[in-house]
DNA sequence: TAGATTGTTAATCGATTAACAATC
DNA sequence: TAGATTGTTAATCGATTAACAATC
């Protein structure tokens, strides 16, 4: 018998119900109370009949009459998405895409906590980012044994990728952000979350070029 | 009648095609002179049957003995992603994530020229960034009309994201590379590449979770 | 030749859309 | 009530995988 997690929501519909609940909580904020599938739909990109879809998911009680109750919904989807607590997490890479990373981390609430950032430069390491100190990478296993973290974000250069995954992986990391343009190989354990922004630059530069018909 | 262009190439192919761009390259800094599809699909993270389909659109020739010449298939792969010459770009946005994506454009190579970055904190405004002068962002408009973009890459704060696409779209800009964790609202004909950092963490994260089964 | 791989088509799988009874 | 929307299932669409003749 398979026990039911929420593993088992697949990573486009987790997507999805991560940009609705982005939408809700700023619904609320204007103090918005109701609001359709059909007006999520709009704001997320998606078609009324998929956000229907994927907010029975999240066990939603909309009404024909009102919709749904932008709270209730926000809190549902919240309660599915299951971010109360802050998962450790660490760093590897403290670069110019690894600073801006944490950036967001400060910010914006991910539901994450930097426990460390690592680099090989050995002129960062000892200096602060965002009020983590910067160690060497050669310290990782150590510090991943006093303590550990279920996730990892992968933010240095494309060469030292594959051998930094492997060493995650063997410190029991679990969800690895790959921020490289590597496609790292890993067991079927463990989740990749592939952010290409190297990709990402060059497909909006190929649907940029007009010039030909 | 509808006449074939590279367009017709849907986003996921794309996608794929770089990434084999990408790996070749490497392979033939390497030295490598052949390789076979099952090769590329572990470096690719895909399947060897679907990198002999996506091989098909770049008109391919391999041979059952020695499977493709890592330089020819590199040269159509390019030739196919059309990036001989480089397409004028505007930088929205010159904080964290817009400094470290102008730096990547700097690094690496994706088709793309910066013209412009945009600003609407008023300090930055008239500074230099990566050899880039900020403008300010009530400029966007003339400088478009002098300077045609037709990409443009949005890395503000969300509050400032659609109305930043309006103008965008009104400028001509046929292709938007999305840093934002905004879904815009864009006419059919522009082209939208999101890249949701925020909703990336986020998805690690969730996936990272192991508390529940 | 024998064997493995390519190029290409057919089959499958899964995600999205459409449909619709139940509901307020 | 009449009408629009939800929750949910069925149909469709498209992407990936499997299969296999042709080939070297």
């Amino acid at each position: 018998m398979v026990i039911l997690s929420r593993k088992m929501i697949n990573p486009l519909t987790v997507g999805r119900l991560i940009i609705y609940r982005r939408i809700l909580e700023q619904l609320a904020n204007e103090g918005t109370e109701h609001i359709f599938s059909r007006d999520i739909a709009v704001l997320a990109g998606a078609s009324a009949s998929l956000v229907r879809q994927d907010l029975m998911k999240v066990s939603s009680n909309g009404t024909p009459q009102n919709g749904y109750s932008v709270l209730e919904l926000s809190h549902a989807v919240t309660k599915c998405l299951g971010t109360t607590k802050k998962l450790p997490a660490v760093l590897l890479g403290a670069g110019h895409i690894g600073q801006a990373i944490l950036h967001y981390l400060k910010s914006t609430q991910p539901h994450l906590e930097m426990k460390a950032v690592f680099e090989i430069n050995p002129s960062l390491v000892g200096t602060n980012l965002c009020n983590v100190t910067i160690c060497d990478v050669s310290t990782l296993e150590e510090h991943l044994r006093s303590n550990p973290a279920q996730v990892a974000i992968l933010a240095l250069p494309a060469a030292e990728a594959q051998e930094a995954a492997d060493r995650l992986v063997a410190a029991d990391v679990c969800s690895i952000l790959n921020f490289t343009s590597v496609r790292l190989q890993v067991p079927e354990r463990v989740f990749v979350e592939n952010n290409d922004i190297q990709m990402s630059l060059e497909r909006g530069a190929f649907y940029g070029d007009e010039g030909l018909i």
